[in-house]
DNA sequence: CTTGGCACTCTCGGCCCGAGAGTGCCAGCC
DNA sequence: GGCTGGCACTCTCGGGCCGAGAGTGCCAAG
């Protein structure tokens, strides 16, 4: 009786055949076909004897009576946490990372190549998301006068991440007086989480109310007008690999949806936020995303935080169908989440 | 005869009801039809007549034998030059325009709403490519030290456009060198365009190989990694509303490479440059766009160069099905190049 | 516990056919 | 001469039908 869901050696043989089976050829699978492949040569009706088993204990479907079966998300789950740590990869794929990421010079370029690169091993959608999470330290600002009452602030942060931001001034300011403004953060603030800064520029700004003299002001116009604030709300999000859900989906409507889903950079950042744990190292599989979203049903996301040293600059992730070549996409993504790590701190 | 392609005012009426027809129902339209919507009371044999003079004079096709008509890219062509001047932009898509800008504070941001409202609005694909063409204005460099010999540095130019590059010196740099390098150029390249600040750097390495001293030193290096090269080479290319394209286009493999095309950044980034042209402010509408790629026969690239003042800063264009709604696209990538301007130059 | 056999079910592709829409052409009408 | 109604013809599309193929469940025997 497996009806208590315990799998022996035989169900787990069958199970993990039948899984990928399925992912290669996307049919239900058969009894016939499987005995066929069966190293043991086993009878296509003892196999149906497990497969039924195997429905009972929620492993197995049939899409309609007298077709094959299919795996269902507790067959996935199942077959992931076998393969976890045993996968290895591939020369190819490692030659196809680093190839990509020969050359690359800004921040940006290497988180689109990560995408891009994500979705060509998984031929699913790779994402890279920047930040999130920890606070960002300020390293440098600026301001640029662009026009009347136009300011461009830049900030650059720490890890390297650097933002720019429009803001529009109740009173204009010279440009000298935003350079004094960005030497002052610059010199007092340098290394403060930019949380910290605010505060802390409240603070000063309230305690010098009455007597505003020309810094104070300056920096209290900017302040207001957000130079420093929010930056954490916008994470830059790359998504690449789209077009590859275009052979999976068959329903347009659906199809439709999910690439409407996709271009909404804010629903992909906090399905990553709330998906990739940053706190740990690992690769996180998560089996059906129906949570997220119910178009996302099938979906499949296999995630990793990117982290340099301990400050987490952001997660990459790649979203697939649950029909995915599971083992050269986590490897791919563990592996690429410690190149991450490594291309900032080493030579 | 009308092989000549003369077109009288009747021919014109039909073939613009026509135009107009299928691109609102997406299928070959009939004489019936026709004549039940023509306010003339004309009878449908009348109409087959025009209709087989404007077939040979190669303004429309038959899918197949008894089968309705269908616009030829020549009819499209014919079509826009009609509404070209006459078309208004509507009350509600002006309100939509205004909403998608309000409370933007970032330049990147900027460029998104503007793909993401045009995909809204055209039904079709929204593009904006920063940059390219004219050469960018030094306004302000700096550089950050973020790991041995690893360097960030950031170049703001005038027109408040933000690059940053990775770069991996030979031997490393303090952070006082850095300082020091920035400054300097800053000091004194404000202004300069950067092939300007480039030639000039490689002069003075030039002119000083022998008697290098510690800054000279430190700018060669920071030059050589390329600190101020290519940036115009890296245009952001920001595209929206892909999703639309699944709604149009019933081949899958052909959506699939649609698709795949859109996220070659570079290739839109051509796409655009080569048929939008900077230098007059006009909206350019290209009907058959097979020249670009041959996946794009039945597109339709609609674009405008984006400028701030005299200098341009990008374009942005829609790139949608032939059947798409000219008039309401038109008059928004127009709207929205002016509002481009007006952003930073008035309150 | 495993296996071969057998009856049953369900899908899928091919085929046929009729309805519907549209065309081209011709003869007649204004 | 231009416009129109009529008519025969063509092509697509959807529905219905059928047979092949694949798969199942169950049973009885090894």
């Amino acid at each position: 009786m497996a009806q208590s869901g315990q799998i022996g050696k035989r169900e787990h043989e069958i199970l993990t055949a039948i899984v990928e089976t399925y992912i290669a050829t996307g049919e239900p699978v058969g009894s016939r076909a499987l005995a066929r492949a069966n190293r043991e040569g086993l009878s296509p009706a003892t196999i149906r004897n497990v497969m039924a088993d195997l429905a009972e204990s929620g492993y197995l479907e049939q899409p309609h009576t007298s077709a094959g079966r299919v795996p269902t998300p507790e067959a996935y789950r199942y077959f992931v946490e076998q393969i976890t740590g045993k996968a290895h990869l591939s020369r190819a794929d490692e030659g196809l990372i680093q190839g990509s990421f020969r050359g690359i010079t800004d921040v940006q370029e290497f988180m689109e190549r990560t995408s891009h690169v994500l979705s060509l091993i998984s031929h699913g959608v790779g994402v890279t998301v920047s930040a999130g999470g920890a606070q960002p330290a300020l390293e440098h600002v600026y301001f640029s006068r662009l026009g009347d009452r136009k300011i461009l602030a830049v900030v650059v942060t720490r890890s390297g991440l650097v933002r720019d931001r429009l803001l529009r001034l109740e009173r204009d300011l010279e440009p000298a007086d935003l350079e004094l403004a960005a030497n002052y953060l610059n010199e007092n603030y340098r290394g403060w989480t930019l949380e910290a800064v605010r505060a802390e520029i409240g603070r000063l700004i309230e305690r010098e109310r009455s007597e505003y003299d020309r810094l104070t002001q300056s920096i209290a116009q900017l302040y207001q007008q957000g130079a420093l604030a929010d930056d954490e709300r916008l994470p830059a999000v790359y998504v690449e690999g789209a077009a590859n859900l275009v052979a999976n989906e068959k329903d347009r409507a659906h199809l439709s949806q999910l690439l409407k889903t996709l271009e909404e950079k804010e629903r992909v950042a906090e399905l990553l936020a709330a998906y990739v744990d940053a706190r740990q190292e690992a690769v996180r599989v998560v089996i059906g995303l129906e949570q997220a979203a119910p178009q996302l049903r099938n979906f499949v996301l296999i995630g990793a935080p990117a982290r340099v040293g301990d400050e987490v600059m952001g997660s990459l992730a790649v979203i697939g169908p649950t029909r995915m070549d599971y083992e050269h996409t986590i490897t791919a993504v563990s592996y690429i989440a410690r190149l991450f790590d490594n291309l900032l701190n080493e030579p």
